[in-house]
DNA sequence: GAGTGGTCTAGACCACCTT
DNA sequence: AGGTGGTCTAGACCACTCG
């Protein structure tokens, strides 16, 4: 490892060039994935920088995903695209998420995240004012008190997941939901139940970084963000409900069927 | 603001109250978005830390997104949902990205990210080997070399944006396409131009933090991650060209029509 | 027990912005 | 000039993991 490469006279930081001799360190597969970092003595020493600039860099790297530290035992190279599964986001949502166990896939690394999941509350169900952005999508004035089922656990493919389902006004009175009815189910499948599957709404996206309630109940590293897909489901132009849905970002690839034009 | 709140005997890392309490006078609104934030050293004298301490607090919200620092002035409270633009998935790539000013919506915040925008280069066409995920995608074999036409700009609704379009050698040859035509055209307004419009194939979304390049290419802050939409287009099954676009994960929300079932 | 990363202190100097 | 955030040093002690 080269390590004369770190120019004090230079305008850049010492740590952002640290960091950058690292990263190519890592893209030109001297540090492949898996394998243990030198440890932050170490590259003090060969750097001839103090343990603070050392760990300036990692968090960079931290930070762009590229590296995971294990307190106790060292640092690891991350491959960000290692564990992704293709998700159909037709599916994500419909299905209450399961507790406990993730299932192997065959050949896949392990998803020993998925077992570290924090508060597996299963399902919960309450009345809370909707959030602006819900208020927006549901179509209820900003503040109403709407019925929400929250759903925490293993998605179908494996991943950790959070779930709330916001049901609008309307379609509660409509299909007679009663709160106790939810205990024992997931209230999508309530509804096609009772006939307002709700086929006919938009799905929208969007991703940030989690809040940190969210990073240790996904069990989240550092560096990775999370998708938000709400879909909201009509049934003749009425909002019925806002099924929205918290994934993992490194985990999730999120597939849309494109619609066809001209129909 | 109350600074007792720091408790030495805790377990919980001192960073990390402050943090906690931090982010408390943002939600509780005591700090609302744009408004200054106490400066470090204020920080430091109330709580009675270093400025270490203080920054590693400050750190924590800048990651999450929810803090923003300007070398000279001082913190300020972002507000992430603020900016945000509805895109019609089906809309992206399709255009070239513009060059220059981005429009500012009327009563829309200022669009001062889209001017910052580094590199602005238009658009470059050269021939590349595909990435292993584009590779998967475009259904070719790992390594082939393809022609790539990039475009850095401004994207219709004002967001800066990276986007570049992968064409399938098959398509090539069959559309005839030549490098030098590239420069006048767009490629996907090309290949329509031609008879290969690609309507047929699937989106596929992912999120992940940005590399140094690309943070600064959209000029993203801190805390912000990148949607990537990836855009496969076919005709009668053949795939002819990935579109790749990366959007600012704090300006986007992604809208996908939903597709009708039973057709 | 030795090695690892995590937290914290007490300073210093610099670059940048505002007035 | 004075205040702000950005970088860096040189230490110290703690919590955790592993052999």
């Amino acid at each position: 490892m080269a390590w004369y490469v770190l120019d004090r006279d230079s305008s850049e930081p010492l740590y952002q060039q640290l960091a950058a001799a690292l990263r190519r360190e890592i893209e030109e597969g001297r540090l492949p994935p898996g394998v243990a970092f030198p440890s932050e003595r170490k590259l003090m020493a060969r750097y001839h920088v103090t343990r603070a600039t050392v760990r300036s860099a990692l968090g960079v790297l931290k930070q762009e995903g590229r590296v995971e530290s294990e307190h106790g035992s060292g640092s690891f190279v991350r491959d960000p695209k290692a564990e992704r599964r293709r998700v159909e986001a037709r599916a994500v949502g419909t299905a209450r998420p399961r507790i406990g166990q993730a299932e192997e896939p065959a050949g896949e690394p392990s998803t020993e995240r998925a077992f570290k999941i924090q508060g597996l509350i299963g399902d919960l169900t309450r009345r809370i004012p909707v959030t602006p952005w819900v208020a927006e999508l549901l179509q209820v004035a900003p503040g109403t008190v709407v019925l929400v089922q929250e759903g925490t656990g293993i998605d179908v493919t494996g991943a950790p997941i959070l779930a709330r389902v916001w049901l609008h006004p309307v379609a509660e009175e409509k299909a007679q939901v009663r709160e106790e009815e939810l205990s024992g189910f997931w209230l999508p499948d309530l509804l096609k139940f009772k006939g307002l599957p709700g086929e006919e709404g938009e799905d929208v996206v969007e991703a940030s970084m989690p809040t940190p309630h969210l990073k240790a109940l996904l069990a989240l590293p550092d560096g990775v963000p999370v998708l938000q897909l709400y879909r909201v489901m009509r049934e003749q132009e009425q909002v019925v409900a806002v099924i929205e849905s918290h994934l993992p970002g490194d985990m999730t690839t999120l597939v849309f069927p494109r619609v066809q034009e001209g129909f």
